[in-house]
DNA sequence: GTCACGATTTGT
DNA sequence: CAAATCGTGACG
């Protein structure tokens, strides 16, 4: 049951506390919504898997903006990836949304079917269209893993999963 | 301007 | 295991 979309203090934060916060939140766009329940951090510091880690460019200049915003790419000239822009303006962390309930896995395929794309590049996830939807907090563990098709700073345990057996519990 | 490459997915 | 497919960043 989601209640009313996400403040921006909440993304304001140090970004693996926005991934893990991020976990059972709802992310919704043009009438689909769905629980988040994978996402990967990308440090704004130290971290040689992030496009951060070349610095501002026109790409990442989203990424040294404003948190709650949507910083949307494309990977191998054909899949889009979703993520949350946190930390305070100007320090480049964020948040790769991987899974979404009832979009499978995978951070193309649900960009695919939740139809978000680069026009979504920037946008005010407190404003909408595409937005993230307070839900209470999911019961139980999750699972810390390193990070998936990174090859660079693949030793860091930045991968929060959400278990299944803990999303029935919750609903 | 040119060029190599990638935070993926799907099919062989 | 390999192809598909194109925006981006590095270099000149």
């Amino acid at each position: 049951m989601p209640s009313g979309v996400l403040s921006r203090e909440f993304y304001a934060r140090p970004t693996v506390e926005v991934a893990r916060g991020l976990l059972g939140k709802v992310l919704e766009h043009d009438g689909r919504r769905g629980r988040i329940l994978e996402v990967e951090a990308y440090l704004p510091h130290a971290d040689l898997a992030a496009h951060a880690a070349r610095g501002l460019t026109p790409r990442t200049r989203v990424l040294y903006g404003p948190p709650g915003h949507a910083y949307v790419f494309l990977v191998y000239g054909m899949h889009h990836c979703l993520n949350v822009v946190a930390e305070p303006e100007a320090t480049p962390g964020c948040v790769l949304i991987r899974a979404v309930e009832g979009a499978g896995d995978g951070p193309g395929k649900l960009t695919r079917a939740f139809g978000v794309d680069l026009r979504h590049n920037g946008c005010d996830l407190t404003r909408g269209p595409l937005k993230i939807l307070d839900a209470p907090a999911p019961i139980g563990a999750i699972e810390v893993t390193p990070r998936i098709g990174i090859t660079a700073s693949r030793d860091l345990p930045l991968r929060f999963v959400l278990l299944t057996e803990n999303v029935r519990k919750c609903q």
